[in-house]
DNA sequence: GGCTCACGATTTTTT
DNA sequence: ATCGTGAGCC
């Protein structure tokens, strides 16, 4: 019935479409009302203000399938935007699966930036590119700017070429081309700031290379521009979605503004209170405006949180009450009571650590009526990388199976973005920057003379810096080792560009564009004569690099072949090198997929959009969480930033949520000593529990807490500072250095019984995060071990493997 | 060209 | 503390 009423609501719709409506709607189902009506509401704006585990990407995906199935829309016409790879991918299989294969699929459905490198290829000239532009990331952006800094005769020592980027980059964000940046902004960067963008973006055309933020910037500006292009695609989009809209930057907002100007069908789906990147330029006014934006706007509020518990939800919304720009939202749940929300204190950071893992231990046995829970539901959700040390530390020491998420991405490595460059350049030989990186690596002889001689040579002949290296060598510029080695290293790139198609053959023009939302791509060559794994293996191994890594004795060389060898097999999942490229450029994640149960450490920022039944949030102290730093860049507005985070911290936990902070903590190599966060006055006292920290049984704290009654938790918080007095420290330094096999270590059942001790004393051993080192003391399967690198620390016998090869 | 030493920075991070 | 970078030295 509801089908057919929404229907109508759509005039002039065909029969078929009409057929179509008549489809089961099995996705509707099961939503609640808040979310029916978000995913019904077809036209016109639609806000949807999505709380925390309110089902919003189950609503998201509903809509586009309802969208599709009542025939309002064919799959191409639908733009579905998300910020990341992962968010766009688990849209896309949802989408699939409620689809059951009835339709290909979304083409258009895609991050801002993949989307806009589809965009851009097309128009490519407009931005005074060619189609088959190069991406630069971070790591060639900097380097650009760095030669260009010098060029400028600027000390890049003390202006360095990461703040010019994020200058940049903060301009770009804000849509702002060179000749736009307003002149309040023209002290930047010693007053150079303007005149290197202009030039930055005319070194990269010349090298026909844009950066993530030019792949936005450009849209937006050929949009401006070029109005039969901007209403090309405007009727072409004729729904619009966007996925956690609180994010977006200027530039994302002036793109999808003008983009929706045609059919005015957007609903974009975000929660202000969850707007955590205000630093890398996301606007949170985007989202607070969005009903003066798109007038008429329908607002729905999805409330009902299939996440947490009641005393969860109750002390995160306690806390995000604190700040004053909020559109608003009241979280419910119709979960059982459960545990209230934990509070300790500790005398440092490191006790800390060893208190959570000791939690964690015995939350996998399950104890106080809790359930046994796995490692796999744990995290640690922390403020700042740093802070991760400790647990991992502590983890390692007492055999703790753990993964940090982020952290280096894969494609970030060395090794991976070495091999990268020189698929590049072999793809293609006019990539100066990708040629610049592998020059001399692995070392072929190549000082600073050499490279500044093929820069020289490749410019003076206007052409690329392969060329001119030929040039180079040919005329006698390059002498010796050098000279031979780079002669080699060019015709291998020759050899291996020849090996990455067969003879031409003939083609048929084809100029369709838009009906199926992708660019035909048509192969204007026969097959090649080698596969492009073989061609990459090929290209490692002759080039030297493998051997590079083979040669190389550091702890970290196995694991970079190991990488090398993941790359090499990753490759097998395209068609070509072309495309490989084309899709690290854009999707830099590192999905790790490492067997076993393990806790997850990250920061609160990783941790957005996930969930744990057990979380840790350890550190909150002032200056650390809230950040200083944020706090005295943004102020108010900063301090609104991390009291989101803090929000967000809070609403990843399902079941038990575990806050914690350190009296004293090592910051930077020196000892500081840091009052409890500003935030846990915030907590709600109803919804928390304050425990009583380790090693105090009886003391002042402990017996502090149960009477706490009508004071402050702030109070219960503030007692941290008895630690300051002198007794205290006394005390405390006895317990924290209390030998690590003491009462804690029997309950640590844990550890693999297999691992018999079979080092011997002396033997040369590696672990896969310290490296190599010798065996100085063995206690059962605890290993006293004293690191080539790392120095002396104790580790379980079963992270430890022996070398054979070289009798220490 | 490769190594050592000193200096400086050091929130959060996607594409 | 510690990590990465760059200058200076062999």
């Amino acid at each position: 019935m509801s089908s057919y009423d929404e229907f109508d609501a759509f005039e002039g719709a065909s029969l078929s479409a009409r057929a179509m409506a008549a489809r089961p709607q099995r996705y509707l189902e099961g939503l609640n009302p808040e979310q029916r009506a978000a995913v019904e509401k077809l036209d016109g704006p639609v806000l949807m203000l999505a709380g925390a585990g309110t089902g919003k990407t189950r609503a998201l995906t509903a809509r586009i399938v309802h969208l599709l199935n009542t025939g309002n829309a064919r799959p191409n016409e639908i733009l579905a935007v998300t910020f990341t790879n992962k968010a766009a991918r688990e849209m896309k299989n949802r989408v699939g699966a409620m689809l059951g294969g009835q339709i290909e699929g979304v083409p258009w459905l895609g991050t801002f930036h993949s989307i806009c490198v589809k965009l851009l290829r097309r128009h490519a000239e407009l931005a005074g590119l060619k189609s088959n532009f190069t991406i630069l990331d971070t790591d060639d952006q900097i380097r650009l700017m760095k030669q260009l800094i010098r060029a400028a005769g600027i000390d890049d020592k003390r202006w360095p070429a990461r703040q010019l980027a994020n200058i940049i980059d903060g301009w770009k964000n804000r849509a702002l081309t060179p000749d736009n940046v307003p002149a309040s902004d023209g002290g930047a960067y010693n007053h150079k700031g303007v005149e290197l963008y202009a030039q930055y973006q005319a070194r990269l055309l010349e090298l026909n290379a844009c950066d993530f933020g030019d792949l936005l910037l450009h849209m937006v500006t050929i949009f401006q521009n070029h109005l039969d292009v901007l209403e090309q695609y405007q009727r072409w989009f004729r729904f619009i979605l966007v996925d956690e809209y609180q994010d977006t930057n200027v530039a994302q907002y002036l793109w999808l503004r003008l983009l929706a100007q045609g059919h005015k069908n957007i609903c974009c789906v975000g929660d202000d209170d969850q707007s955590i990147y205000g630093w890398r330029g996301a606007e949170v006014g985007n989202i607070l405006r969005f009903e003066k934006d798109f007038p008429g706007a329908h607002v729905v509020r999805l409330e009902q949180n299939y996440r947490s518990t009641p005393h969860i939800l109750a002390a995160a919304s306690g806390v995000i009450d604190g700040n004053e720009n909020r559109l608003g939202k009241t979280l419910w749940t119709a979960k059982e009571e459960g545990e209230k929300v934990r509070l300790i204190g500790h005398w440092d950071g490191e006790e800390e650590a060893r208190w959570i893992g000791d939690e964690i231990e015995s939350a996998q046995q399950g104890t106080r009526g809790m359930r046994p829970m796995s490692l796999d539901e744990m995290a640690i959700l922390v403020r700042a990388s740093h802070q991760m040390r400790a647990f991992e530390d502590r983890f390692l020491t007492i055999g703790l199976p753990y993964r940090v998420i982020g952290g280096p991405r894969f494609y970030e490595r060395m090794e991976i973005r070495d091999a990268m460059a020189y698929f590049r350049v072999v793809v293609s030989p006019e990539d100066d920057l990708a040629f610049e990186r592998i020059a001399n690596t692995p070392k072929r002889g190549l000082g600073d003379k050499a490279q500044q001689t093929i820069q020289i040579t490749a410019r003076a002949n206007g052409v690329s810096l392969v060329e001119g290296a030929r040039l180079a060598v040919d005329q006698g510029l390059i002498k010796g080792k050098g000279a031979t080695e780079l002669r080699t290293l060019v015709e291998g790139i020759a050899r291996w560009h020849s090996k990455l198609r067969g003879p031409r053959i003939e083609v048929v023009e084809d100029d369709r564009v838009l009906d199926d939302g992708v660019v035909p791509l048509r192969s204007e060559y026969g097959p090649p004569p080698v596969s492009h794994v073989e061609l990459a293996e090929i290209i490692l191994d002759e080039s030297g690099y493998t051997a590079h890594w083979q040669n190389d004795k550091t702890p970290e060389a196995p694991g970079r072949l190991e990488n090398l060898k993941e790359l090499v097999k990753a490759l097998e999942g395209f068609e070509n090198l072309q495309g490989f490229l084309e899709h690290v450029s854009l999707i830099m994640d590192n999905e790790q997929d490492d067997a076993g149960a393990k806790v997850s450490i990250m920061t609160l920022h990783a941790a957005k959009g996930l969930e744990f039944p057990c979380v840790f949030l350890p550190g909150w102290e002032d200056g650390l969480f809230p950040s200083q730093r944020s706090m005295d860049e943004s102020g108010l507005k900063g301090l609104e930033e991390e009291r989101r985070l803090a929000y967000v911290g809070i609403t990843r936990a399902e079941e038990v949520c575990t806050i914690s902070f350190a009296a004293n903590r090592r910051v930077f190599g020196q000892w500081q000593s840091s009052l409890p966060s500003r935030f846990i006055d915030e907590l709600p006292e109803a919804h928390v529990d304050v425990l009583t920290p380790p090693g105090l049984y009886g003391g002042g704290y402990g017996a502090a807490a149960p009477s706490m009654g009508e004071s402050r938790l702030h109070q219960a918080a503030a007692e941290a500072n008895v630690y300051n007095s002198p007794g205290w420290k006394r005390l405390q330094s006895r317990a924290s250095e209390r030998p690590l096999s003491q009462p804690k270590e029997t309950r640590s059942t844990v550890i693999d019984l297999d691992a018999v001790s079979s080092f011997t004393m002396g033997e040369r051993v590696f672990h896969q995060k310290f490296g190599y080192g010798a065996v100085v003391g063995i206690e059962g399967e605890k290993l006293e071990i004293e690191f080539e690198k790392a120095g002396l620390k104790k580790v379980i016998s079963k992270f430890i493997t022996g070398c054979d090869d070289i009798p220490f």
